[in-house]
DNA sequence: CACTGATGCGCG
DNA sequence: AAAGCGCGCATCAGTG
């Protein structure tokens, strides 16, 4: 059953009870805006329903601070998106539908500690657009596939906004030891701290320039090529191709830059607040699926500074990443039994061991270049060796990057579907809808696109149905009175889950069979191993 | 002064 | 100056 939450222009929320096509099962209910979080704790309790809303972050965060934890929810703004791009959905009134008031960008999350909150009126007649949904989806071919991603996308949505409620535990102290150490004490604002200074002092001796600006490139490659080093840009990569007393302290001096300047003591001061770091995930935030995130960088943070995420007293960070998501992805996705048998380990050696290359490097350098459309270099060079052990592999990703050089669009195996081109750039534009085949030059970049789209787009599908059940076997724990565990963090195919000390080996093995569970939803009973490193921690600094 | 695009680098 | 995908963010440099 649907129970589907709409917020009256009035402020008033209305309830209206639905069968799993849409139609109220009886009259709708109305009640003021102070009692519709009692309401929906009673019907939780009582029935447990699957929540229809709008957007997650209008209403999930207040009834996490009221202590309302629903357990399944239909987020019907992100919904829209897949569904009217979905190839899955074409011949419903959905697909294809012109760009509207539901093709926004999810709302900031209400404040819940402020006085007054004032509550923005639901997206137009929800209730009409859950309809539009549920025929689009249950008139598809591809109907079994679009429901799993529905309900995995919204299930993502309701973690998205727990884990901003939990935040990551964050040590100001070990945080100010660490940049201490590398860069020298906190300096006054405006300030150089002194290991930069130092390394500046020998970039400059070295060039002999006084007055070299390091953090201006054109002044940088200026004085760079005064000195004889000959560069057109001032990156690592072509830096390091010079030897010249000036190369290393200017690298650890761009290093440490990037260290002060994006997650330096100002970052601490923005976005740390009473021991956690918040930011904001944006389920679906990626043409692919991935999320993205806003505020504070979190899905960037630097390995540098992950010894500050320290669990809380008497408990420990469950850390848990997949070892080569996407390559184990196309094999399923291509039914590719030769790479499905390399990957019983580790997936580069067993590519290895098949003959195809002879070093592990190799493999996962050649990988690499399948997926993402490598034509030079040496993962270019590889492809042919790779397809004659991974004939359909190597099809299923050379197809996907003809569709696309076509102008045609391509799908992930469980029916959310690459823009078409042109559109990608304007999907948060409203109305103007360019779409065409690619211009000449564009179209190899975009076959590229597609090419990636199919792999990183069901890996994204994958990793949200880890989380789906991972979140789910938390609950039941937590339910059983075993104590209470969080997932705190994720990042694509990583999760950090915060859990009392005596809960750490229980989920550390929710984990692992979260992850098999999430490969035979997607993939069935096929062949197909999603091997884990799960580590328990103290700080998130001793992972990896 | 505010805005925009390019640059560079962090993450997967 | 990456070859080869997807992001967010800070900064610089040029423009309005």
């Amino acid at each position: 059953m649907i129970t589907l939450l709409h917020r009256l222009p009035s402020g008033d929320v209305e309830l209206t009870e639905l069968d799993a096509s849409g139609r109220a099962l009886g009259a709708a209910v109305v009640v003021a805006d102070d009692d519709w979080i009692d309401e929906v704790r009673r019907r939780e309790a009582a029935t447990a329903p699957r929540w229809a809303w709008d957007d997650t972050p209008r209403w999930h965060p207040r009834l996490l601070a009221a202590g309302v934890e629903v357990g399944r929810c239909l987020d019907l703004r992100l919904c829209h998106v897949i569904l009217r791009g979905s190839a899955a959905t074409v011949g419903s009134e959905l697909h294809g539908a012109p760009r509207g008031p539901w093709d926004v960008p999810q709302s900031a999350p209400v404040a819940t500690d402020a006085l007054v909150v004032v509550e923005p009126e639901s997206l137009p007649d929800p209730l009409a657009e859950l309809r539009r949904q549920r025929a689009a989806v249950e008139s598809s071919p591809g109907r079994a596939g679009l429901e799993l991603l529905l309900a995995a996308e919204s299930t993502g949505a309701l973690v998205a906004a727990e884990m901003h409620e939990a935040g990551v535990p964050w040590s100001t102290e070990v945080h100010d030891r660490l940049l201490t150490e590398l860069l020298g004490p906190r300096p006054a604002a405006g300030q150089r701290p002194l290991a930069m200074q130092h390394e500046l002092d020998r970039v400059r001796a070295a060039l002999d320039d006084p007055q070299l600006n390091p953090d201006s490139p054109a002044d940088l490659v200026r004085s760079l090529r005064r000195a004889g080093i000959v560069v057109s840009s001032t990156r690592q990569w072509e830096l390091q191709q010079h030897e010249h007393p000036a190369i290393e302290p200017l690298l650890r001096y761009k290093k440490l830059q990037r260290l002060l300047v994006a997650n330096g003591w100002s970052w601490l001061d923005q976005w740390v607040r009473g021991g956690r770091f918040r930011p904001e995930y944006v389920p679906g935030g990626v043409v692919t699926g991935r999320w993205a995130s806003s505020g504070g960088g979190a899905l960037q943070l630097p390995k540098a500074v992950r010894a500050a995420v320290v669990a809380d007293p008497g408990h420990v960070l469950v850390v848990a990443d997949v070892a080569q998501l996407e390559p184990r992805v196309l094999a399923g996705l291509a039914r590719d039994g030769a790479m499905a048998a390399a990957g019983a380990g580790d997936l580069y050696e067993g590519i290895v061991r098949s003959g195809a290359v002879a070093t592990r490097q190799e493999a996962k350098g050649a990988m690499l270049g399948a997926m993402y459309g490598a034509t030079r270099g040496e993962s270019g060079r590889l492809l042919p060796r790779l397809a004659r052990a991974f004939p359909r592999a190597m099809a299923l990703v050379e197809e996907a990057a003809r569709t696309g050089e076509q102008g045609g669009v391509v799908s992930t195996l469980l029916g959310r579907s690459s823009p078409r081109p042109g559109d990608a750039a304007a999907r948060d534009a409203f109305p103007p809808e360019t779409a065409g085949p690619p211009v000449d030059g564009d179209a190899r970049a975009w076959g590229r696109f597609t090419r990636n789209f199919v792999v990183q787009g069901t890996a994204a599908e994958w990793a949200l149905c880890w989380l789906g059940v991972l979140r789910r076997r938390l609950r039941a724990r937590e339910a059983a009175g075993e104590g209470r565990a969080r997932l705190v963090f994720f990042l694509h195919d990583e999760v950090v889950v915060q859990a009392p000390d005596d809960l750490a080996d229980a989920v550390a093995d929710d984990v692992r069979e979260a992850a098999v569970e999430a490969g035979r939803l997607l993939f069935g009973e096929a062949p197909l191993t999603f091997p884990l490193t799960v580590e328990v921690v103290r700080d998130y600094g001793q992972a990896g």
